[in-house]
DNA sequence: CAGATCTATGACAGCGCTGTCAAATCAGCT
DNA sequence: AGCTGATTTGACAGCGCTGTCATAGATCTG
C-alpha cells in the first residue's frame, strides 16, 4: 500500500464528483448553492461531501475565475483602540455578506504602508479598506490601475481617490472649541501625542485653533511628546502643564490622552472642571463611565467600519455608491468643561 | 484598436516575460528572490517589471504549489481590547516573517467559530491562530484533517489539538486570591460579567474561588449580568453590591469591569482601598494610570500573540515548536487593595 | 404527436503560476 | 582543444476550480 502524502487526503472537487456519481461542475454547483441542480442531487452530493469530508479550495475558485470573497483591510495600528473598533465594525458587516478581512499593519509608515497594498493587492482581493498615512505616488497608482473598489476610512477632509467614509475631523475639532467658548472658556492648552504619525489628530488641534482665532483666542500653552497616545503620556504631560500654572481648559488629542489628564487632575486633589476643565476625542465608552464624565466628541468608530463595508457591498451588488461618507460626529457634553 | 476591458491591464508574468525577452519561469524566479540567476537578467527582468507594473498573483502561485503566505486568525471579540492586543502582536511578528493574517470574529458563538474554520480553511493558510470559544467536534475534525500548523491562545488550561500559547488563567485566579489572603482580606465578593461566553473568566473566578476554600473562605456576594465585559457594566454591579452592604474586597472579572468599581467606589466618595479594597485582571495601562492604581495580574496579551506567531515560523522553518508555551502572568500589587 | 421550450447535466479549456527535469552555456583544468 | 562540473535558462504539465457552450431529457402546446 502506498500513501502519497501530499495528496492524501486533500480532498478535491473531482473525488466527491466521482463518490456522488456526477460530474465535478455539478458538485461545484451545489457547494455554491446554484439554483439549476435537481433536489435529487443536490442530496446526493451533499451526502458525498459530508462522507469524503470536502473543505471547498477557494483558492482554486477565486482563481478559475469566480471573484474573491477577501477584503484587504490596512490600517495604522491596532493597539490604538479606535482602529480596534472600527476593524470590528468593519469585519461585523463583512462577514454577515459573507467576506473575510486580510489585515495590514502600517504602523503610521508610508513605505510600509505601500508594500503592504502591493502585497495584499497580490491576493486578488474584492475590495481594499484603508485607513491612510501618508499614501505615497506610489500607493496611489497601485490603487488607481486595481480596477478594486477602494473605501479610505477615517477622515473625509481630503479628496479620496475612489470613496471614502468618515468625519471631518478639522469640524470635530471646531465644534468642540465653538462648544467650550460658547460655555465661558477664554484660556486654552493643547496636550497632544506624535503628532508626525497621527495626522488626523493634527487636523483637529487646527480645527480647534483656527476655532479659537476666529474669536481672538489661541492656545496659550501646549504640550506634545514624540509618543504613541496614551493614558500615562496624558498624565505625565498634564502634570508637566500643570506645574507651571496651567490655562483654565486643556484640549487633548484624544481620549486617552484626556483620560490621562483627569487622573492627573484628580491625584492632585483638583476639583473638575472647577480647577481644570477637560476636553477630549473619540467618546470611549470608558471616559463616559469616569466619575466626572469626559467632555468629548463621539468618533463612532464602529460605524465607520460597518459603513465602510457596506460601500463595498453595494459596489459589488452593482448598486450606486457614494463617493464621501460622513458618519457625522457628536458633541457629547459630560462634566469635564 | 479593441480593448479587452478584462484583461486590459492584468499584467501577467507572461507579459513580463515577453517584455523583458525571458521565459516565464525566469521572471517567476526573479520576483521570488531566487538565487539561481545571473545578475543580468535580474536586473533586465526588474525593468520590465517597473515598465510592465506587474504585481504578483499569490492566488496563482499558492495554487501552483508554493505555500500561502496567510495566516488564518480566529477571535472572539474585538471590541474587547484584549484580543486586539494579541491580535496586535501576532500581527507584529508575522507581517516582519512575510505573513498576512486572515480574520475571523466569532463573537463568542460555536456555530460561527465552525464556520468560520470551514470558510478559512478553504484559502489554504499555512496555519491557524484561534482564541477557542467551544471547538465544536466538527471544528476539532477540521483542525486534525487539516495537516496545518494549529496554534490554540489564551489559556493553557486544556490539551491543544497541536500547540497552544497562553497562561494558566486558573493559576492567575490563585495567585490573585494568595496575595489578597497574603495581606489580610478574609471578606471577599465577585463582580462577573458573561460567565456563558467567557469561559476564561469562569476560569479564574474559579481558581479564586478554590484558593478561598483551601483557606476556609468564600465569596460572600456575587453580582453578575449576562452581557459583555464594560467599564458601566462593571460600575453597575458595583453599585447594586455596595447598596447591600459590600463585603471588603472585590475581585472582578476583568479590569474592565474594576474599572468601573473604581469609578463608582470614587463617585461615592469611597476611599480605595480604605473603605472597598478592588482587584481585577489583565493589566490595562489604564488601570496602572489611574489615581488609584489597579491591583491587577497583568496577562502579557502582544507577547502571547508575538509567541503564537513565533511558534507557527519556526514549525514553518522545520526548526522544533513546544506544544505548550506559558508566558506567564505578572501579579502587579498596584494601590487597590 | 411533432415541434418548441425549459431544465438538468456534462465536456472542455484555461485562470497565472511553480515544480520537475532537461538543455544550453560557461568556467576551470589537464 | 577536450572534458568535467557548475551555472543559467527553458519546456511542459498541472494545481482545483468555474465560465462557456453543448447536449440530453422533461414538459408543454395546439
Amino acid at each position: 500500500m502506498k500513501i502519497d502524502v501530499d495528496k492524501a487526503d486533500r480532498v478535491t472537487l473531482a473525488d466527491v464528483a466521482e463518490a456522488a456519481g456526477v460530474s465535478e461542475i455539478t458538485v461545484s454547483r451545489v457547494v455554491r448553492g446554484m439554483a439549476n441542480v435537481s433536489q435529487v442531487t443536490v442530496s446526493k452530493v451533499e451526502e458525498a461531501i459530508a462522507r469524503t469530508g470536502y473543505v471547498r479550495n477557494r483558492l482554486a475558485g477565486a482563481m478559475a475565475g469566480a471573484v474573491s470573497n477577501q477584503i484587504a483591510v490596512i490600517l495604522p495600528s491596532l493597539s490604538n483602540s479606535v482602529f480596534a473598533d472600527v476593524l470590528d465594525g468593519l469585519e461585523a458587516r463583512l462577514q454577515s455578506a459573507g467576506f473575510h478581512s486580510v489585515l495590514g499593519i502600517s504602523n503610521y509608515d508610508g513605505d510600509r504602508e505601500a508594500q503592504l497594498i502591493e502585497s495584499l493587492l497580490g491576493w486578488q482581493p474584492a475590495g481594499l479598506v484603508i485607513a491612510p498615512t501618508l499614501l505615497s505616488d506610489r500607493s496611489l497608482r497601485l490603487l488607481e490601475r486595481g480596477r478594486l473598489p477602494v473605501v479610505e476610512v477615517m477622515d473625509i477632509d481630503r479628496d479620496p481617490a475612489d470613496m471614502v467614509v468618515g468625519i471631518s475631523h478639522r469640524q470635530a475639532g471646531k465644534s468642540m472649541a465653538y462648544y467650550l467658548i460658547g460655555r465661558g472658556y477664554r484660556s486654552f492648552g493643547y496636550v497632544g501625542h506624535d503628532i508626525e504619525a497621527d495626522h488626523r489628530a493634527t487636523i483637529r488641534r487646527d480645527g480647534f485653533r483656527a476655532a479659537l482665532q476666529e474669536n481672538g483666542l489661541d492656545f496659550e500653552t501646549e504640550a506634545r511628546a514624540d509618543e504613541e497616545s496614551s493614558v500615562p503620556l496624558g498624565r505625565r504631560l498634564t502634570g508637566q502643564i500643570l506645574s507651571d500654572g496651567a490655562p483654565r481648559l486643556l484640549y487633548f488629542s484624544n481620549d486617552d490622552m484626556a483620560m490621562g489628564g483627569l487622573f492627573e487632575a484628580m491625584s492632585r486633589g483638583l476639583q473638575v472642571p472647577r480647577d481644570l476643565a477637560l476636553a477630549g476625542f473619540n467618546g470611549l465608552q470608558i471616559g463616559q463611565s469616569a466619575p466626572v464624565a469626559l467632555t468629548t466628541v463621539e468618533s463612532h468608530r464602529a460605524l465607520i467600519g460597518q459603513r465602510a463595508a457596506e460601500q463595498l457591498i453595494r459596489r459589488f451588488a452593482g448598486e450606486p455608491t457614494e463617493r464621501r461618507v460622513d458618519v457625522g460626529f457628536t458633541l457629547l457634553p459630560g462634566e469635564s468643561a
